[in-house]
DNA sequence: ACCTGAACACCGTTCAAGT
DNA sequence: ACCTGAACACCGTTCAAGT
């Protein structure tokens, strides 16, 4: 028979948990209730609650769309992948300050997602030791709008200051002309219902496809450099 | 005489206590002592300890040099706050959740520095639809870089698991090569002293370069469009 | 109007005691 | 080896009582 309790069980329970009543609701009380046991059984098999966050964080990394690596050419990958990345951390705020921090030496399956990105960075003609760098560049610019995106809409409104600030307080206010041709926030497990794309998805948008614009220039001039040697 | 206490004076000493002992000792026990009066005082002048959180933001917000704007080109003046930027934030962590998603509305300090750098933008010719989303993208290239800087130095070590990712362990291991021109974190309140850049500073250096490349050519791609009518 | 002191409703974590 | 129940050492916050 299988044990009650193990570190599996545990991170299924916490996700479960996690997706009924939100992060807020998960506490180790809460959990072991979960589970059926006490909240002190949980340090049987994790040393703290920082060890459960970890474990969900492995298990949601699984959900972030890396399959366009396999297919697509670089840049067009690394787009649809940050798309994915943020979507999935837009559900899963708490853990950004967790995933940033933690490093990758036990977290399998976010360890085979870095994987097919430097393959498909490197087989794309990405030299060595740019490969993590850009990686990490794209990654911060997710954790970043993903934060912006779980914001209120009105988070740049000046409200009664705005005398201090005329010209922004303008450019606020003229925000939305630019929702035109950008792909809402669809999360790579619902594509059948793209919203309406928010103002923070726009920026987003602006964002990556800028990002990615400069990683193509940097790309061809290394190539430049490389081919006159 | 003025009052035993008020938002201002709670604001310093919490500034003080965090220079002093740091973020994790912020309780409002111990800035209740470090004024010299009950915890429960604390609530005649804030709701609650967020607000404090909020007093401290729009303080530190203060410290990010903005400067360049008057002087310079916009992409150099975008390079030079975005560096100051994540500096301040390098140094202020847990400020980054309260920041991303905070109404601007009773922040006069931050709003003042949206100002600077709105009128920067503007006056550099970028249209007013498109100005608060490079803002945005910026400030979430620079959250998201902040956290990766206070990552342990070996959070890309594959450990045991190396022979799962091969291609992306190599890349880590050779990630280093990379480290020659890049400006190093220097702090805007203390240039004197420029550290080594880290692995982290890196990773920032390739991504801001990158977005300020990608933001130039669609500045431009604006403006060749705007001339064709 | 504003401060005190006690109390409340939680947290995560530890540990002796059981089986 | 693993679970229970009680206890510990904190949190942020509330509130009657004082002045």
């Amino acid at each position: 028979m299988s044990p009650v309790l193990t570190q599996r069980k545990i991170a299924s329970a916490a996700v479960t948990l996690i997706q009924s009543r939100g992060y807020r609701a998960l506490t180790m009380s809460a959990l072991a209730e979960q589970l059926g046991v006490s909240a002190s059984a949980l340090y049987n098999h994790v040393g703290s609650k920082r060890d459960i966050m970890i474990l969900i964080q492995d298990r949601v990394n699984q959900d972030i769309d890396c399959s366009a690596f396999e297919s697509e050419p670089w840049d067009v990958a690394l787009d649809q992948w940050a798309r994915s990345y943020r979507g999935v951390y837009i559900r899963n705020i708490p853990l950004i300050p967790v995933m940033a921090v933690l490093p990758v030496a036990n977290s399998p399956h976010t360890l085979r997602m870095y994987e097919k990105v430097a393959t498909g960075l490197t087989r794309a003609g990405w030299p060595e030791p740019w490969v993590v760098n850009t990686i990490v560049a794209v990654e911060s610019l997710v954790f970043g709008s993903a934060y912006d995106a779980v914001a209120p809409e009105n988070i740049f409104d000046p409200g009664e200051l705005s005398d201090i600030a005329p010209v922004f307080s303008a450019a606020v206010a003229h925000r939305d002309l630019l929702l035109d041709s950008v792909p809402g926030d669809d999360a790579a497990d619902a594509p059948e219902v793209p919203r309406a794309p928010s103002p923070a998805d726009v920026a987003f948008d602006v964002g990556l496809r800028s990002l990615l614009a400069g990683f193509r220039l940097a790309l061809d001039a290394l190539h430049d450099r490389a081919a006159a040697d």
